[in-house]
DNA sequence: CAGATATCTGGACACTATCAAGATAGCTAC
DNA sequence: GTAGCTATCTTGATAGTGTCCAGATATCTG
């Protein structure tokens, strides 16, 4: 089975339109994207990739899941390059807000409600979802081991909502990039009272 | 100029286009929205529209900056009605929350880079975003009097990026509405070492 | 009241997602 | 090996979309 070349059955096809897919979705995003553009990317017909996902938002929800699990992978490379504690969840938050910054579009994709029905993660999106939660909370836990399951809950929603919050802000055009270390460390100060 | 009936000058078009458009986001979603369903409810035909807005993009946009006044109306009405300092902070953010959780169709219209391009926000978008980037500066700077410019600035970077990141994973699914505002606490309690 | 202008209509084109039916190629059982 | 089965890919068709164009209609201006 080879990977490319004009045979009638491409082989890879699912993993190839993926990677076509992803190519399209960082020149015009998601809304824009054509699933007989994919196609044609891929050199197969228009009706090629029905064979290898239901729908045009199938295909979109397996991309997104690939950005998530990046996503991830960027915050523990993020997490073990830095030391334990305080620096080291500051450290996990500009990982987020940098892939988002590097993959805009595949970033919104992940969180695009269109794609994941709200409350309703595809299969594969769930468990990566709650490795993201499970990774927060044990820095969390490290910051402040006192904190019981409820409190350290919240504290994850805080932690992922500001890294979540500046990530969007800077896609959006809000921040300069480089504003979301600094926007963490005074948001800090602030609620420190200096 | 009768604002409704069957007369072949409507009168009041673009409002009820955009009344229309509004009605279809909340049912649907952006992404799916279709000016020939907004004509259709309306009652034109498909291509009056065009009289009024450039093109779906435009009318789109006109439907966000809508949105964004209201979100900032909703702040505004949160700030007036709390006390002064952190307090009133913390019900802004809420109000935000709340306001994303209401309307998460408009909110996400508000934020999104196909309709507003990043940096290069619409000549009534553009205020819109300053006053409320005003309107966090001088709450914050009612907490801390002290700061000066650029850690103003970097202070509401960080208050807009929690309030908007919780907004955006209630509506995501990712976080309960009410985990919004534990979530503002509970991160204050763990940076300040309870 | 006549002409100019804004508004609205119908038709057309190129594009899209998706369905249905047929062609091809690789795999399995004998 | 080869007959047949099945996954894969193709062509063709349908319905819906955004947008352009030319013409019809109503309101406004003189």
């Amino acid at each position: 089975m080879s990977t490319s070349g004009d045979r009638y059955h491409h082989g890879a096809l699912a993993a190839a339109l993926l990677e076509a897919a992803d190519a399209l979705l960082g020149e015009s995003g998601a809304a824009t994207l054509s699933l007989r553009e994919v196609a044609r990317r891929a050199g197969v017909s228009h009706n090629a990739p029905y064979h290898h996902f239901a729908d045009r938002q199938a295909l979109l929800k397996r991309l997104s899941e690939r950005h998530m699990s990046a996503l991830l992978d960027a915050q523990r490379a993020a997490a073990s390059a830095s030391p334990p504690g305080a620096s080291r969840l500051r450290a996990m938050a500009v990982a987020y807000v940098d892939y988002a910054a590097d993959h805009p579009q595949g970033f919104a994709l992940v969180f695009d409600p269109e794609v994941c029905v709200p409350g309703a993660p595809s299969e594969t999106m769930a468990p990566l979802i709650r490795a993201n939660e499970e990774l927060i909370a044990d820095v969390v836990g490290e910051v402040d081991p006192r904190l019981d399951e409820p409190a350290r809950a919240a504290a994850v929603a805080g932690v992922w909502g500001l890294a979540h919050g500046l990530a969007n802000l800077v896609v959006a055009g809000h921040l300069p990039r480089d504003a979301a270390a600094p926007g963490v460390d005074a948001l800090v100060a602030l609620v420190r009272g200096d």
